[in-house]
DNA sequence: CTGAGAAGCCC
DNA sequence: GTACGGGCTTCTCAGT
């Protein structure tokens, strides 16, 4: 079928009637792709419109995949072969030599037969309808209402990506040259201080295909980011190397298979890094890293150490590839992709050049529940560095920050119904479970104590013992034992058994079930070999799954009063929401209202604001511009 | 071209 | 006796 006025009024119509359930397979995708490229109205569908995808991910949050292709054989006992067909075919005849043959061109579903395409087209059709028929009762008893927040959650998806958020181009180009200028300076100290440089490396020879010991060269231009190269310059400079990454059990999500993965070579990651050089610019690497020091005053600051210590020349090679890393990571990850990504670009009347980035917002991806972004990645950018200067609000609005506070915790002191913690979380929880691991009043806890206190109650959230806490705090700067974390580790738990009591209780419930369920109704399966995960789950899916409840209420909100205020992004614990300033007022108080919980749990759940007039470098509070929040 | 591993950015 | 949660992207290198 091809795409025809027709055809498409045809759509439109079954948008349109309100007697028909339209199912689909990542119905997201199909949504976007209607309402996008062929203007079909989504929004005010009267029917009522399905996804097998979600039904599936809502039931087995962990599964290893969600796809058609997986879950269909799987559940429906339908064959691949119809399938498997036309990808056999289109495989035959895109070999390399006949892709060469035909002239660079590479076939596709259009060019395969008819049959072969409408079996193709039917078997995904069938498949996704007898699947609806398999998991809809299911979800209609385990998690109606779950499942009902993620499928209006679509729409949501759809308008934030299309909506999209405003980039300044100028920006980006200004920071990613200025950028490029340190890298320069820091690549000429890098190459004077270990070219040229040789090593050894097996390479296969081409006629035996034996492995033979061949010595590289590398004359004129040293790659920091090489792991053949960087090694060898550490030994070239006459650095012992010491540290090596260890393995992690994973699952691998090829095989189902759970695996030791990775590990066994050298390790330059920075925790290894801080520890091949003197304590001075151990300190300076640290401090740079929590205050985001610019690149010149870092590198300054770390010639300066060296020459003032008197330190040997060569400990300036951990510092300057660590900048390196830094500054090629922003031009790379950051402003290149904003410069290739943004579209519908514009030049204001300032000169400066703006643009559109509509990343993907994925609600299906986490085990937990979360939301993922990609293409770009609008939730991991920079809080201290460059990049977040060229995100901007549109024209004539603020962007309001809404994030909930310290939301995980707060699901934790939950469940673990932790009546003293309870107390503190208004407060400075972290504070207060120092005073009593270390048994002593707050006026005497060492900002040391409280620290190794919040580590140690993050590393509890997250499920890990006295090995990891101890090489979490150490590479924080608070140098720490096994046995001391041990000691820490068990004080807490002396003073919290309330903890006990949850993850024995999650670990019983997993062993009996074999998946534990949060208050959501959201289902994880678990390996028991990776139990100790639950808690982490239960308390990460919990915030997730309430934030997308707010999600779905503030849009909803939003579309029904009119408002021209919008979603445009949320980052795991954060709504971002594009406001006109006339309705601020009556606006963002109402979002918060919407995304608090303060009854329902046992502490309450609240959100604070924070907003954004010019770039989302410089949040401010609502003080700050003048606008008081009604409490 | 793909996959693995390492690294590093976020909550 | 154990063992840190969840993502995404980039780079390099080896093997297809």
């Amino acid at each position: 079928m091809r795409v025809t006025p027709e055809n498409l009024a045809w759509l439109q119509s079954l948008f349109d009637d309100p007697s028909l359930t339209l199912v689909f397979h990542n119905a997201k995708f199909d949504l976007e792709m209607l309402y996008w490229s062929h203007g079909i109205d989504i929004f005010n569908s009267k029917a009522k419109v399905e996804c097998t995808l979600i039904l599936h991910k809502v039931l087995f949050s962990t599964a290893l995949s969600h796809s058609l292709e997986y879950i269909g054989p799987k559940y429906t006992g339908r064959s691949e072969v119809d399938k498997v067909e036309i990808t056999q075919w289109l495989k035959e005849r895109n070999t390399k030599r006949l892709i060469r043959e035909r002239g660079g061109k590479k076939l596709g579903f259009d060019d395969a037969p008819d049959d072969l395409v409408r079996r193709r087209v039917l078997w995904d059709v069938e498949t996704t309808i007898l699947l609806y028929g398999f998991l809809r009762p299911k979800v209609s008893n385990v998690c109606p209402d779950l499942y009902e927040t993620e499928r209006q959650l679509m729409y949501v998806c759809v308008d934030i990506e299309c909506r999209g958020v405003v980039v300044d181009l100028t920006k980006a180009r200004e920071l990613k040259e200025k950028a490029l200028g340190e890298l320069k300076r820091i690549k000429r100290m890098l190459n004077e201080m270990v070219l040229p440089l040789a090593y050894v490396k097996d390479r296969k020879d081409r006629k035996t295909g034996e492995k033979v010991p061949t010595e590289i060269v590398i004359e004129d231009d040293f790659n920091p980011n090489s792991p053949d190269q960087l090694p060898a310059a550490f030994r070239k400079l006459g650095i012992e190397l010491k540290y090596k990454s260890k393995p992690k059990k994973k699952k691998n999500k090829k095989t189902g298979r759970v695996e030791m993965m990775g590990g066994g070579n050298w390790s330059f990651d920075e925790y290894s890094m801080v520890r091949y050089v003197s304590k001075q610019l151990a300190a300076v690497i640290r401090e740079s890293g929590e205050d985001g020091w610019p690149a010149h005053k870092f590198i300054d600051e770390v010639i300066r150490i060296v020459k003032a210590e008197k330190l040997k020349e060569r400990e300036l090679l951990p510092p300057l590839v660590l900048q390196y890393r830094q500054l090629s990571k922003m031009v790379s990850t950051y402003y290149d992709t904003f410069l290739e990504k943004a579209v519908d670009r514009w030049t204001a009347p300032s000169g400066r050049e703006y643009g559109v980035l509509h990343c993907r917002f994925n609600q299906s991806a986490a085990d937990t529940g979360r939301f993922s972004s990609s293409d770009p990645n609008l939730q991991n950018q920079p809080r201290l560095l460059g990049p977040r200067e060229c995100f901007v609000p549109r024209r004539g609005r603020w962007n309001w920050h809404l994030d909930y506070s310290q939301v995980e915790m707060r699901f934790f002191c939950h469940f673990a119904e932790d009546k003293g913690m309870a107390k503190a979380i208004d407060d400075d929880v972290h504070l207060y479970v120092a005073t009593k691991i270390y048994k002593k009043p707050k006026d005497q806890v060492t900002k040391e104590q409280r620290k190794r206190a919040k580590s140690t109650g993050f590393g509890i959230l997250y499920g890990s013992g006295p090995a990891k806490q101890a090489e979490t705090l150490t590479s924080k700067g608070l140098p720490t034992t096994k046995l001391e974390a041990s000691v820490i580790v068990a004080a807490y738990h002396r003073e919290f058994p309330s903890v006990r009591r949850l993850t024995n209780r999650l670990k019983s419930e997993l062993l009996r079930n074999g998946y534990i369920v949060n208050p959501f109704g959201r289902r994880y399966h678990i390996d028991k070999s990776f139990s100790y995960k639950g808690l982490n789950y239960m308390c990460q899916g919990s915030s997730a799954d309430l934030i997308k409840r707010a999600m779905v209420d503030v849009w909803n909100w939003l579309r029904k009063m009119g408002y021209k205020a919008r979603l445009i992004m949320t980052v795991h614990d954060e709504l971002v929401i594009e406001c006109p300033r006339n309705e601020m007022k009556k606006v963002i108080p109402q979002v918060m209202k919407m995304m608090e919980r303060k009854k329902e749990y046992f502490v309450p759940i609240i959100a604070e604001a924070e907003v954004v007039r010019k770039r989302w470098s410089e949040k401010e509070s609502p003080e700050d511009v003048g606008l008081k929040l009604a409490a």
